[in-house]
DNA sequence: TCATTATTTCCAGAACTTTCGAAATGTTAG
DNA sequence: CTAACATTTCGAAAGTTCTGGAAATAATGA
């Protein structure tokens, strides 16, 4: 992942009804919402809908499909992988990673491998 | 984490600068850099870099403290994540979370804990 | 105290982002 | 074909962010 990509991605990210959008497909699944669902379901209006459906889908964070008249937007869980390996590489310079950085990515569901942090 | 506090962190994280000045000192660990020579070796301009310091720092993704004339930043590894936390939180609606999300935060430097991931 | 170095604040202009009304496009059913 | 619905594009106004010059603050050593 290049750095650009990753400014795209967290500037993507960096805005309240884009993240609460993403976050609403990370928890639905593969299999997605239509926009018009994702709309009734966050109370936006279509047209801003669209607008931020769009950047978050040029930023490689979802993953659009047609099915008829509608279109299924799914979140893209390898951007978000890469992203967050982005963010943490070489943590530490790589010494200790042990406790350094965080066993994070799943730690709010996976909590027996919680994190021992520095600082 | 509330979610205004993850868009303030992602928006930090999300200009070119103080992404690579977050990564630096992701890098560099606990001990931080002074920011003379943060700036020295991103070749960033003390005010601009200043105001970037402050914007990390106001996320709560920077620590600063002062030594004599200089003031050490270091990353803050448990803020950093916590946002990993918010954004991978319930993936998949919380079904076969072994197979939906990454064990990822540290993909890149632990690789024998590789991702099965959807899509 | 004074000079020096480290860092921050203030300011203003340029560039970018978000929003929403209105119009356009695309898909299906009758 | 036409109506109805789903979604996107366009355009303009309001707000926010980034940058760098100049000045301010802060700590140290001579």
């Amino acid at each position: 992942m290049k750095t650009t990509d990753a400014v795209t991605a967290l500037a993507a990210l960096a805005q309240e009804t884009r993240l609460a959008l993403f976050r609403l497909l990370v928890e639905t699944g593969p299999a997605g919402l239509a926009a018009g669902e994702i709309g009734a379901q966050l109370g936006i209006p279509a047209n801003t809908l669209s607008f931020h459906l769009k950047t978050l889908t040029q930023a490689g964070l979802l993953a659009a499909r047609q099915e008829g008249r509608f279109i299924y937007y799914a979140a893209h869980y390898a951007a978000m992988d890469e992203l967050i390996a982005f963010l943490t590489r070489n943590c530490c310079n790589g010494a200790s990673v042990e406790n350094c950085l965080p066993k994070t990515a799943v730690s709010s569901t996976i909590t027996r491998r919680r994190a021992r942090l520095p600082a």
